[in-house]
RNA sequence: GGGUCGUUAACUCAGUCGGUAGAGUAUCUGCCUUUUAAGCAGAGAGUCGUUGGUUCGAGCCCAACACGACCCA
């Protein structure tokens, strides 16, 4: 019958044949009353072949999934966010013209039913239909029922397409909304504030990365999207805000990998009167709560490595981990021109102006970071690589700074912030005086940020943990592109 | 930035030695009132990523480019 052999003609065919039959293709007067998973449920008791005795009428919507065809009735599979059942049609129930107008129905098709529940002679509880509406035409075909959407390009390009066909991403995407909300209710049980601080900053402060800019037509300035939340954050501390923390996007202009989007999410959180130590305990309990009730086990599998979340974890200094993990000799590490022969001998680069502090952290990155699969907190950092944290008491080389490594991945980074306005002021210049090869990243001094502190900023700690990596490992997930909903790819 | 691999129908994939472009699903037509990867019979469907080159002839060989995946920096 059809001339047009392309199905996208040939369903703009269907759609014209369907307002010829007085069909309206996309209509919003159907209210549905029930949700399909709480329907299924209500239909748990009925034997084969058996219909509720009431025959009570009961209204769903949503997208066909499988169509089941015969020659008077069908079964339409019919999927709404909390899952899908079948929907039994014959044209005997719903009349002629109905049925007439249901044959040109496609899989994809967004339709409201209404029914009463039956048992099919095979078991499957479902909607017997007496009567269906077209709600929403589809122009575009699913992908194929069995192997679904494979291409990874397309799925990350049209994620509607693959949230519709791809279990696993929908079940992703629920886990990571739920690891927000098992955040969220962690922090404000514990007293903290949910704040939101600017994500465009005249000083893209915080971190060290290169920063994306932007432009203030009013103002007539130049602005860049933030790399890092942290020194609001402390300004909200000396404000008087004594636990705040964020959950939001930064942004870094550098490359993308498997562990790398443009822009992430991040939670960044403060708290006064607390030490790094406290937030070690603190991420143990954040983290292997959120584990447990995510997974169902403090035991996961991520990409085929167990990795143990059971309380508590690993706790070693930089140079421990270099020497215990990485196998160096503890007396290498305590000078620092061996230090300097290690970092040539395993071939790492650094910068002109690179202390013995970065040697150190560049041999760990290499020697150590990658075996810590099991969650693992590195602590004693070298303040030449930590230009926020406040110095250990007993030897100011280092700092009172942690970082989380799990599955050989770094999760989380926190510190008993540096509070002193004379020396983060004195950190700052160094930095900036010592500014890297990379001329994107050039530090500017915050002094608004400085000023705060003079004002004094309580005794207090913070930390960021990475959001996405977290619920990659939760979720098994090898590329940060599988948890981000819409990640960024080249424009076609 | 470098290396390797990939790009063929709407989707998932074959395509031999360089010689007329294939399958399953989906779609269309016919039959079919409890199927569930429904079934049976038939049909249509392609800028083989793009642009060049080699060749009598290129999906296949060569080059460049685009996009993606993985690894490396």
């Amino acid at each position: 019958m059809s001339t047009t052999s392309d199905i996208l003609s040939q369903r703009r065919e269907k759609a014209a044949a369907l307002a010829d039959l007085g069909t309206t293709l996309y209509r919003n007067d159907f209210r549905p009353d029930r949700r399909i998973s709480s329907l299924l449920a209500e239909g748990d008791h009925l034997q084969p072949e058996q219909s509720d005795p009431h025959k009570e009428q009961h209204r769903i919507a949503g997208r066909i999934m499988a169509l089941r065809k015969f020659g008077k009735a069908a079964f339409a599979t019919v999927a709404d966010s909390s899952g899908q059942m079948q929907v039994y049609i014959r044209r005997d129930v719903i009349g002629e013209p109905g049925f007439e107008s249901f044959k040109k129905y496609d899989i994809g098709d967004i339709i409201g039913a209404t029914g009463h529940l039956f048992c099919t002679k095979t078991g499957e509880v479902s909607l017997y239909g007496n009567q269906v509406v077209l709600l929403t035409k589809s122009m575009q075909p699913l992908p194929e029922k069995w192997h679904g959407l494979s291409d990874v390009e397309t799925r990350y390009r049209q994620r509607y397409v693959d949230l519709l066909v791809t279990p696993k991403s929908k079940e992703t995407f629920l886990r990571r909304i739920e690891i927000i909300k098992l955040i969220r209710e962690f922090f404000t049980g514990h007293d903290f504030f949910e704040v939101e601080t600017p994500m465009m900053q005249t000083i893209p402060g915080g971190a060290t990365a290169k920063p994306f800019k932007t432009h203030h037509n009013a103002l007539g300035i130049d602005l860049y999207l933030r790399i890092a939340p942290e020194l609001y954050l402390k300004r909200l501390l000396v404000g008087g805000f004594e636990r705040v923390f964020e959950i939001n996007r930064n942004f870094r202009n550098e490359g993308l990998s498997t562990r790398h989007n443009p822009e992430f999410t991040m939670l960044e959180f403060y708290q006064a009167y607390a030490t790094y130590e406290d937030l070690m305990d603190l991420s143990e309990e954040l983290i292997a709560s959120i584990c447990e009730t995510i997974c169902g086990t403090l035991t996961i599998i991520y990409q085929s490595q167990s990795i143990d979340f059971t309380r508590p974890w690993r706790r070693l200094s930089m140079d421990q981990a270099l020497i215990d993990i990485g196998a160096v000799d503890p007396d290498d590490l305590d000078d620092e021109s061996r230090v300097f022969s290690l970092v040539r001998k395993h071939g790492i680069t650094l910068d002109k102006q690179a202390g013995i502090g970065k040697a150190k952290t560049a041999l760990f990155e290499h020697l150590v970071e990658d075996k810590l699969v099991d969650p693992t907190f590195i602590t004693a950092y070298p303040t030449e690589v930590s230009p926020l944290s406040r110095q250990n008491e007993t030897n100011p080389e280092i700092t009172d700074r942690f970082e989380l490594f799990i599955a050989g991945r770094e999760i989380a980074n926190g510190f008993s912030e540096l509070n002193d306005p004379v020396e983060q002021l004195q950190r700052f210049e160094k930095q900036i005086s010592e500014r890297g090869d990379d001329e994107e990243i050039h530090p500017v001094l915050d002094t608004d940020y400085i000023r705060a502190l003079e004002f004094g900023l309580p005794p207090a700690a913070g930390e960021g943990i990475g959001i996405d990596r977290l619920v990659m490992l939760l979720t098994d997930s090898p590329s940060i592109r599988d948890v981000i909903l819409f990640p960024h790819l080249k424009p076609r």
